[in-house]
RNA sequence: GCACGCUUAGCUCAGUUGGUAGAGCAACCCGUUUACACCGGGUAGGUCGCAGGUUCGAGUCCUGCAGCGUGCACCA
């Protein structure tokens, strides 16, 4: 018996060279594993690929619990379809993640007393990418402590030439089949990151404002925005509302703050004749509703507020100043000539922020901007899922999944920032043309570049090197998307489409969602609440081991877990009870025969487990393997056996097939007893699955 | 407003197809005659949110309600 089980399991010393020696092995590439051996120990061909794309981190800091949660799911899954003998290709990649990452590095300039826009483009650009490449490499580091078994030699970035030329193709093909198009509609603008945000990115939040009666001439309408009114191009109301019917298809006229305004009077079915008076006023240029009615009664969208936030010369004297400075003098101005007729302080309504920052109020406005056709693209993705060819874990997501659909938007794939992949486009006059290179004399570049969902959306054939790659052959569609429920729209739901759209096939037979990794109060982790754990110190505190277990046992699908210190720390305790059971079974020379009995509940328990894994109830697999080796194995079966050396086959036979079922759970500690074990030689990794 | 999820021991959660409740942590008591004190043995603790229903039998299925959470949503 080897030194090291004299003392505790060391998984400090342990671990880091564990991982080294799996990735010389060459085994985290599918093409590079040894061939599987059959129940009577011939060698056979391994059976067909199962495949995991990584979802790729954003490589803008540290992982986080998140990052570690999903590396042991999808490690666990992979490593347990490499030893049952498929073609186990794990993709690992990393995103730009544009906004994100710009929103993170404009804050990093803040803080030096800098801006980007008192940068050169090329400038900011190249110090986010220099900042980015150093995040990936430091997460790479951070990945392969977590131990993932990834392929890395496949490794992908988001900004890879190949995968922006796919991601070009896409573009050209929807824009030439009609999907993508050019147009003024309303979008989510930010004042202060000055872009346009798609309706993902944005949360809607309760917040008290004043409501301002206003008189228009004979009218008296309700208006949280009095500051937009030199915008208005009509008056609203219902079309059943007796009160007003007479007015209908004439104008108002009255003096208004910057001279006589007349505006018509248009019936439409979106104005509730039950809210305020009835009657609202139509600023089809920063209220999206105010835009549908415009679009329905041919009225003009007059712009007055302007990218910065501020009233624009259409504004008399109120020009130059900033949205709630003018809602000010307004509502004062008004007020001095009579015209507001009263002032509810108690109104509560939603207004749209970025959902990155909650005190970036989002400004609707009217912009040409890239958008993407969704109705095609979601009866696709409906289809899929309906019909069974992509299936959903848990099965409740799925209805979470088709009540979005029926809620959709075109969806605006343009930003107005420098961080991430160029649009290709080029403008002359109302001419568009789409490619890379110039059409020639005249044509200006969209300065824009794409959402990074609109890149990511296509990551599983992109990273495989659709369409002609020996790789996308073998490999896609993918065998399972694991991720977090978080992002079931803003990428899932996108890659299903985008992946239908430009392969025909999906991009994944199974999606399997995990929940949000919180405290052990089910607070969700921040920094301000000084609630976060790290789990890459934690894995040298307690080994990732431990974390792996503590991440799986009791995590349910789809469900937000708790994770504690305790936790984490029970199952660090776990480990040096395998590590003992191992010290002890090491000591029993072997002899005996193998008690049958004991071999069947033992069978029983692999067949269990496999079938566990196989639908995605690891959570049930872990605690089952945890509770059989302290409670049965340990305080039991080794109990009993004392002083009997007819045990020993048995025990040892228990033993290792135990280490084989427990690798993909507990990868390290299971290596590295299983290489101390008399007589083996190779890497449990590699070995053969107990139940096959 | 619409949808989805949750409600089980002090805390955080399991409980896969319905068969008289489980884990980790915490608490209390005992034990160092070795595989492991990073341990072992034991104790205590739950009318499984509420109200109905189906069933021989329900934490588990159905209906309604309540509380909490989340997503979606154009009421000025």
């Amino acid at each position: 018996m080897p030194e090291k089980f004299k003392k505790p399991y060391d998984h400090q010393a342990t671990e880091g060279a564990i991982y080294k020696r799996w990735e010389e092995s060459g085994f985290f590439n599918p093409d590079k594993l040894p061939p599987i051996e059959d129940t009577d120990g011939r060698k056979q061909e391994r059976k067909e690929p199962y495949t995991i794309i990584m979802p790729p981190p954003n490589a803008n800091g540290s992982l986080h619990v998140g990052h570690a949660l999903f590396v042991t799911l999808q490690d666990l899954l992979i490593r347990y379809k490499r030893m049952r003998g498929y073609k186990a290709l794990w993709l690992p990649g990393a995103d730009h993640a544009g906004f994100e990452t710009q929103l993170v590095y404009e804050k990093k300039l803040e803080k030096e007393g800098r801006s980007r826009f008192k940068m050169e483009r090329d400038e900011f650009y190249k110090e986010t990418l220099a900042f980015t490449l150093e995040n990936k490499k430091f997460m790479e580091g951070q990945l392969r402590d977590l131990g993932a078994s990834c392929d890395w030699s496949r490794e992908k970035f988001t900004l890879d030439p190949d995968i922006v030329k796919t991601v070009y193709d896409t573009f050209k093909k929807l824009y030439d089949d009609g999907l993508v198009y050019r147009g003024a509609r309303p979008v989510n603008w930010s004042n202060k990151y000055q872009t346009s945000l798609s309706d993902l990115e944005t949360k809607a939040i309760e917040r008290k404002d004043p409501l301002y009666y206003l008189k228009y001439g004979p009218f008296t309408l309700a208006t949280v925005r009095p500051e937009t009114k030199f915008g208005d191009t009509a008056v609203a109301v219902n079309p059943k509302d007796k009160r007003y019917a007479e007015w209908v298809g004439k104008e108002i006229e009255f003096e208004g703050l910057i001279g006589l305004v007349k505006l018509k009077v248009v019936a439409d079915e979106y104005v509730d004749p039950e809210f305020g008076t009835g009657i609202i006023k139509v600023t089809p240029a920063h209220d999206p509703n105010d835009f549908e009615i415009a679009q329905r009664h041919n009225l003009p969208v007059v712009e007055v507020i302007d990218r910065y936030g501020k009233l624009n010369e259409k504004c008399g004297k109120y020009a130059g100043m900033k949205i709630m400075e003018a809602r000010a003098a307004v509502v004062k101005d008004l007020q001095e000539k009579g015209l507001i007729e009263k002032i509810d302080e108690s109104y509560t309504h939603t207004i749209v922020v970025n959902y990155k920052s909650e005190n970036d109020i989002l400004e609707p406005r009217i912009i040409p901007q890239w958008f993407v056709k969704m109705e095609p693209l979601a009866a696709l993705a409906k289809e899929a899922v309906e019909g069974g060819n992509i299936r959903i874990f848990p099965d409740f997501q799925k209805k979470i999944f088709f009540h979005w659909l029926q809620n959709l938007r075109d969806w605006n794939i343009s930003r107005q920032i420098v961080w991430g992949i160029p649009i290709p486009a080029w403008f002359k006059g109302d001419e568009i043309k789409i490619g890379e290179e110039s059409p020639g004399e005249g044509w200006s570049k969209d300065p824009d570049t794409f959402d990074t969902w609109f890149s990511s959306g296509q990551w599983p054939f992109a990273t495989l090197g659709y369409p002609d790659s020996t790789d996308y052959k073998t490999y896609y569609p993918t065998s399972v998307m694991e991720t977090g429920y978080d992002i079931l729209f803003f990428w899932v739901m996108r890659m299903i489409m985008l992946g239908l759209y430009r392969t025909g096939e999906v991009p994944f037979r199974d999606v399997y969602l995990h929940g949000l990794v919180r405290d052990v109060h089910k607070q969700k982790m921040s920094k301000s609440k000084g609630n976060v754990i790290d789990p890459l110190a934690v894995t040298k505190q307690y080994g990732t081991d431990a974390l792996r277990m503590a991440f799986l046992v009791g995590n349910t699908p789809g469900q937000d877990m708790a994770l504690s210190e305790d936790k984490i720390r029970a199952y660090k305790l776990f480990a040096n009870k395998l590590w003992n059971i191992a010290r002890f079974v090491l000591s029993e020379v072997r002899g005996g025969e193998l008690k049958q009995e004991l071999k069947t509940e033992f069978d029983a328990l692999a067949a269990e487990v496999t079938d566990d894994i196989e639908n995605y109830r690891v959570y049930l697999a872990a605690e089952k393997l945890y509770h059989y080796l302290w409670d049965r194995f340990a305080a039991e079966i080794i109990e009993e056996s004392k002083g009997k050396p007819e045990y020993a086959e048995t025990l040892h036979y228990i033993l290792e097939n135990s280490l084989k079922l427990l690798h993909p759970f507990m990868p390290f500690i299971t290596e590295e007893i299983w290489q101390s074990l008399p007589g083996k030689k190779g890497y449990i990794m590699v070995e053969a699955w107990p139940l096959r």
